[in-house]
DNA sequence: ACAAAAAAAGGACAAATGTCCTAAACGATT
DNA sequence: AATCGTTTAGGACATTTGTCCTTTTTTTGT
């Protein structure tokens, strides 16, 4: 759940390297947000140091996490691969240092780079894998069930989650996670 | 929620058409799995008629049905991407027409036509906003208001579906379908 | 048309979850 | 250390959802 892709940031390690002035390394501090919902967005992120969440906000004013990224994974390829406005909030949950792909030249290498797009395609598959799986999971499973997953993996990777974010993440109120985490 | 693909059913017609003999047309009756949660698969569908849906079967006994496919989707291809065994079950919800294209062709493709690499991160983006939407609406808003979102869809495409696969749609069991539907 | 069998709907109760509000814990400031 | 303010935890009740089983409806065979 914490997701990263060594594959992809080397590959933009060796981008920012060569001849490519226009891809630059940005900090985003703690907090932050490097897209919001709703709005446009013209170059994409890729990490390559820190933690940030996706996360709906829903009308209803309640949030959802989607993912938790970390080192290598790319943020905003989605919106520029669909024309469309951000699909999410991205938000840094410590401070953050990215690399940031202005639009042209994301959309160039894309119509004429096999290597990225294969990558690419790895990663939307994976977070396919991972989003089906869990909807499905959350949707027929108890809460204590999902959120016995979500601290083993929480521990395995070190990372501290604010209880909010938890909440968020199982997609049930703070109230229901407090009592889940009282059930053990 | 029925999902489509025009510009990829061109494109794999088209390859038919053309110098492949590798890629058949191929029927599968109503009712009949095409993929197999667990199994290994060698090619990819693509669908020319008729409806499939894809569903995971939790080890808990319930299912929870990720799309509705049709026209144009291809199927098995986050398994080949992955190198993964089936992921979900896909089942033929009306009698199917698709076309079969074995995995070695499938993957030489991949490595050289940017064609279909576009295709595919395209509907591969599109899936990921469908499915990470409907994760955070299902977790966040009452039943009701995802059942009247799932008649609208039903009856817009004219498509009828069965109460337990609504119920599978919508993570619920068939009980719980009955008393939305009741409370409208 | 009727009886038997199968499928679908619904009642009753239990368990899970949300809402609202109060109580406890924590932090900063003096 | 005491106080105020803010954050976090939990109690009480209402609502939602699931489970289990009975009732009703539909289908099938004769």
């Amino acid at each position: 759940m914490l997701r990263t892709n060594t594959e992809f940031l080397t590959y933009i390690d060796a981008l920012y390297q060569s001849n490519r002035p226009e891809v630059t390394l940005q900090n985003f501090e703690k907090d932050s947000l490097l897209l919001r919902q709703g709005e446009k967005s013209h170059r994409v992120f890729v990490i390559k140091e820190g933690i940030a969440k996706c996360f709906f906000l829903e009308e209803n004013g309640k949030d959802y996490i989607l993912e938790f990224m970390s080192k290598g994974q790319i943020l905003g390829e989605i919106e520029m691969i669909k024309q469309i406005d951000c699909l999410c909030n991205v938000a840094a949950l410590t401070s953050l240092q990215v690399y940031a792909i202005p639009a042209p030249v994301f959309k160039q290498l894309l119509a004429k780079d096999l290597i990225l797009n294969k990558i690419l395609l790895e990663e939307l598959a994976e977070r396919i894998i991972n989003t089906s799986s869990r909807a499905s999971f959350q949707q027929l499973y108890t809460v204590e069930h999902g959120l016995g997953k979500l601290l083993e993996l929480q521990e395995k990777q070190g990372m501290e989650i604010s209880k909010e974010d938890m909440a968020a993440y199982l997609g049930i109120t703070l109230r229901s996670l407090n009592r889940a985490l009282k059930g053990l």
